[in-house]
DNA sequence: ATACATGCTTTGCATGGAGC
DNA sequence: GCTCCATGCAAAGCATGTAT
């Protein structure tokens, strides 16, 4: 039967069809060749013979002759740059220039082997960066030069096979509903809007809430419009190293509303009536960066006599309680922003016991004997 | 269903400075 | 002198699409 990848097809009209790679066009298109049969054993035969006629495509290789720093800051800045975010970016150059670029100095691109790169990765590993930043750097290193590979400048990745060890994933941490009582009694004593409590009742991301406006809050329909978020991220710039940066949500399916639930709705009213800034969360009149968030959160935690632990665990705590209380997990994906509920059922299926077993009662009303 | 490649956000840790 | 905020650098963690 066919595999992925091998190109053999069923036609419409009952025949099988295979494509082989002839050659490239001047542009870099790939030529096909076609072999038909009434079976795929056929085909694939047919297919074995035919490319053994072309084994090499090189002739229309046009290799790339400058230096593997040339072609990373060509690719980063001219084909990758409009379609990543800059905080991509500027993490991608920031490891470009600190790593990857000292380490090869002047090599050119078409010269570097595999060897070359194992030994990058050995010496990457002697340094003292963790094993998920050298996964990192190895991997711009990689699609930078699979990139060359796809624009016919270079014949192979020589990065191809250098694996990296992989690690562990941690578990989901979550308030429990004691520490969450604990926080709520600490923070709704003060003035200002809290955090914590938008994290606690709506689930948003910490970047989401430090850029959430009055105005994103639509107080006839019940709704909260997730439209922004506040990051603080590298520049290149003499000045200033780095900049708090305002931008769409994290993705397509990020961008969306919230309902506003009725206690949410009377506090956020609230603080709306005394609010100095169109930012509902606020510092010196104006937003708050997540990182002051996350400053005033442990000082919360300390006195609410909480273990540390971070900001994005409200967000948990949330989803949690939601499960708890039944909420259907296309909904619970719908409201943290989720592209589709394979994630949350990822990040979720482990909680407690307690969840699994109300989550079970939940399934067990609908069979009806 | 799971693992991997890639993109993006948040946190940890260290330090410094304004303003009380 | 202390509190709170701001900054810098690095790492860790979250999310998604795609290949296995």
């Amino acid at each position: 039967m066919p595999k992925r990848g091998e190109n053999i097809y069923k036609r419409k009209d009952g025949r099988w069809e295979g494509r082989y790679k002839k050659g490239r066009t001047p542009n870099g298109n790939i030529i096909y060749g076609y072999v038909y049969g009434h079976k795929y054993n056929d085909v694939k035969k047919k297919m074995t013979v035919q490319q053994s006629n072309y084994p090499f495509l090189d002739d229309t290789l046009d290799v790339y002759s400058g230096t593997l720093q040339a072609w990373m800051t060509y690719w980063l800045d001219i084909l990758l740059k409009e379609n990543i975010k800059l905080s991509t970016y500027s993490i991608y150059k920031k490891r470009m220039t600190s790593y990857i670029f000292p380490h090869f100095k002047n090599q050119k691109m078409k010269d570097i082997k595999s060897s070359d790169i194992s030994y990058f990765v050995t010496k990457l590993k002697q340094s003292d960066l963790s094993s998920s930043t050298i996964k990192s750097i190895m991997s711009i290193l990689h699609s930078s030069l699979s990139r060359a590979v796809d624009d016919n400048h270079l014949l192979r990745n020589p990065t191809g096979n250098v694996s990296i060890p992989s690690f562990k994933k941690k578990n989901i941490e979550s308030l429990s509903r004691d520490e969450q009582r604990k926080l709520e009694v600490i923070v709704l004593k003060k003035k200002e809007c809290s955090a914590e409590i938008i994290a606690l009742y709506t689930g948003m991301r910490i970047g989401e809430i430090s850029g959430l406006q009055w105005q994103d809050i639509d107080f006839k329909k019940n709704i909260i419009h997730v439209r922004r978020t506040v990051s603080r991220i590298a520049v290149d710039d003499k000045q200033q190293k780095t900049r708090i940066h305002i931008d769409k949500p994290k993705t397509k399916s990020s961008e969306r509303n919230i309902p506003l639930s009725k206690n949410l709705k009377k506090y956020l009213s609230e603080k709306q009536s005394n609010a100095t800034s169109e930012y509902v969360i606020c510092c010196r009149n104006s937003f708050t960066e997540p990182r002051i968030i996350t400053y005033r959160f442990k000082k919360h935690l300390a006195q609410a006599q909480i273990d540390e632990t971070t900001f994005h665990s409200l967000r948990h705590t949330f989803a949690t309680r939601c499960v708890e209380k039944g909420v259907d997990i296309t909904s619970l994906s719908k409201i943290l922003g989720h592209t589709s509920t394979k994630m949350t059922l990822d990040v979720y299926t482990n909680s407690s016991w307690e969840n699994q077993e109300i989550a079970l009662d939940q399934l067990d009303q609908q069979l009806k004997v």
